[in-house]
DNA sequence: TTAAATCATGTTTTCTAAATCGTGTGAATA
DNA sequence: TATTCACACGATTTAGAAAACATGATTTAA
């Protein structure tokens, strides 16, 4: 569905969000290892979002990477297509380049509404949210038993 | 969404059934070449459908690969999870290895009824009906100035 | 019966996403 | 202001999917 840098991406973004409750900044150590991510693969997928702005970072002694009041209302798909562009909203589902509403591949109109929910779902949600039902422990970055709920 | 491989089964999993309307063996070469993939790489795929029943082959002069009567109900779900496996319907949206209902990601929720409507699609969708529509001249596979319509 | 056509299968090569490395740059603090 | 810490960024390496190749097995038809 979504690429690994993608994947990494929203996970990072959800848990930098939690920490910002208490205006950290996280360094790009902690948040590798707080998702299961490596750390410089991480680093370079972060960098690709500040320079977006969808997030920010600090250089130098007691930096890292913040989400503050400016990024507050950023959504899934701000990070979704920031990483993966917009092929999972235009991307033909049989991988066919010309497949279009006017020339529809065969399964266009199947994946039309599908498309849709996935599409909504992602504007509608803000990360702000998901890191919410995070630190309330309404979901996991971890196992059951990891350092991290 | 789909491997590149499911995309190249699925295409021509529709396009044999459309010939098989004429009750022809349809050799590999003219596959591959209106489903515009890599003839070799298409001829694993469709052997590993053929294991599976999914679909029959003839060796020998005027051999081929076929979709006979008792094809006719496979569905897109039949081929999606021969190729792909299950990973699209279990697979965590986030990539975490332990997300379940249990212990859910921080995407669980959002994923749930996308998934669910994904699934039935892929379930109630025969190969016949899409090929009946390619027929028909509905949906293509190439494109619209192409040979195949 | 033999040669040509065609699928079957294991191996190798290529390509790209994923991951790593090395060096540069800016900020904090002692 | 020098040192250290942490992000920035370009270059390189690795791994796995995608594609190509080589050879074997089976069928048909001359």
């Amino acid at each position: 569905m979504f690429s690994k840098s993608c994947e990494y991406a929203i996970r990072a973004v959800i848990f930098i969000c939690t920490k910002n409750e208490e205006n950290k900044v996280v360094k790009i150590q902690e948040i590798a290892e707080a998702i299961g991510a490596p750390v410089y693969y991480t680093s370079k997928i972060l960098q690709q979002l500040c320079r977006l702005k969808l997030m920010g970072s600090l250089k130098g002694q007691n930096g890292g990477f913040y989400m503050g009041l400016e990024h507050k209302e950023i959504r899934l798909i701000d990070i979704v297509q920031a990483i993966d562009g917009d092929k999972i909203f235009n991307g033909c589902a049989l991988g066919l380049s010309q497949c279009s509403e006017r020339n529809p591949c065969p399964l266009h109109a199947q994946f039309k509404s599908i498309r849709k929910e996935l599409k909504e779902m992602l504007e509608s949600t803000t990360i702000l949210d998901l890191s919410l039902n995070l630190l309330k422990g309404k979901t996991t970055l971890k196992k059951l038993n990891g350092i991290i709920k």
